[in-house]
DNA sequence: CAATAGTTTAGAATTGTTTTAATGTAAATG
DNA sequence: CATTTACATTAAAACAATTCTAAACTATTG
């Protein structure tokens, strides 16, 4: 159950120690064998409720922002009101349910890859990320 | 010069009464023929500057809201830090100029449309977009 | 002309995020 | 091991974008 050399890793990677702290916040991002998106107030919550450790904001976001330097997490923007972070770093698309304000992995095998042919002069493509939004079918969509 | 009656028009169909300020707004928005893309900053320095006319930012958000709300403005999320609106409301893709954080938009012709395979059960697309995100070539992309 | 409904505004409040500065802890040095 | 130095944690302050408030103002209605 113990992955504190793993964790140990990212830290030292991101240039970061591995503090009690640290190690909790990993815990909650890296134990899951599943993927999956969160705000940093999400994450307080789970390891404040969950993990019962007192933990300080600007610790979060400190540990989160080297994470994402480093690319051990994504940033996703669907609106302005918060930041959404993802535990999965590959290039994918998203599904955004405006019902629960979820979003949702979309799996490559849902969608035919995106051709672009025509990019700006002198410019490199470095993402290419598809989002799609979906409500349920009687729904006003403002 | 003067679309004053389509301006009252829109404002009134989003419940706006169509006053001073409110008919500026609209001139910067849609007198251009190009559409674009802005931040409510940007949109108050360009009443403030170009058409000399105080503004302020309580009537600004009000009003771009209720166009939002109608479907005259686009809002399209970059990042977390500030909104982007768009002049240009119909479903569209989008390059994101990382050095210059420009925002351009994809030509229909660009770009191949986007074939998505399966959807969320019980739930309707209510729309797909591309985000390419462009650098240029010799540049670390953190 | 009232009375009423809607508008503008400055400033206050709120929210998410970043910074600060003091205190605490661990690592390195000798 | 004692000392020094580097790094970490924290509460609170600062900040920036946005929203809300409440008072003054303007237009519309009866
Ligand atoms: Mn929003
Ligand atoms: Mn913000
Ligand atoms: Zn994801
Ligand atoms: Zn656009």
């Amino acid at each position: 159950m113990s992955n504190t050399s793993i964790y140990t890793e990212k830290l030292r990677e991101s240039g970061l120690r591995p503090t009690r702290q640290r190690l909790k916040i990993c815990e909650v991002l890296f134990s899951p064998e599943k993927t999956f998106h969160f705000t940093i107030n999400d994450l307080t919550k789970m390891i404040e409720d969950k993990m019962s450790e007192k933990i300080s904001l600007a610790t979060v976001y400190n540990t989160i922002h080297a994470f994402k330097k480093k690319g051990y997490l994504k940033e996703i923007s669907i609106n302005s009101d918060k930041s959404y972070f993802d535990t999965n770093v590959t290039e994918h698309h998203h599904f955004f349910d405006e019902d629960t304000n979820e979003l949702i992995d979309c799996s490559n095998d849902d969608i035919d890859s995106v051709n672009i042919k025509k990019n700006i002069t002198g410019k490199k493509i470095k993402s290419v990320e598809v989002l799609i939004k979906v409500a349920s079918d009687n729904q006003n969509q403002n």
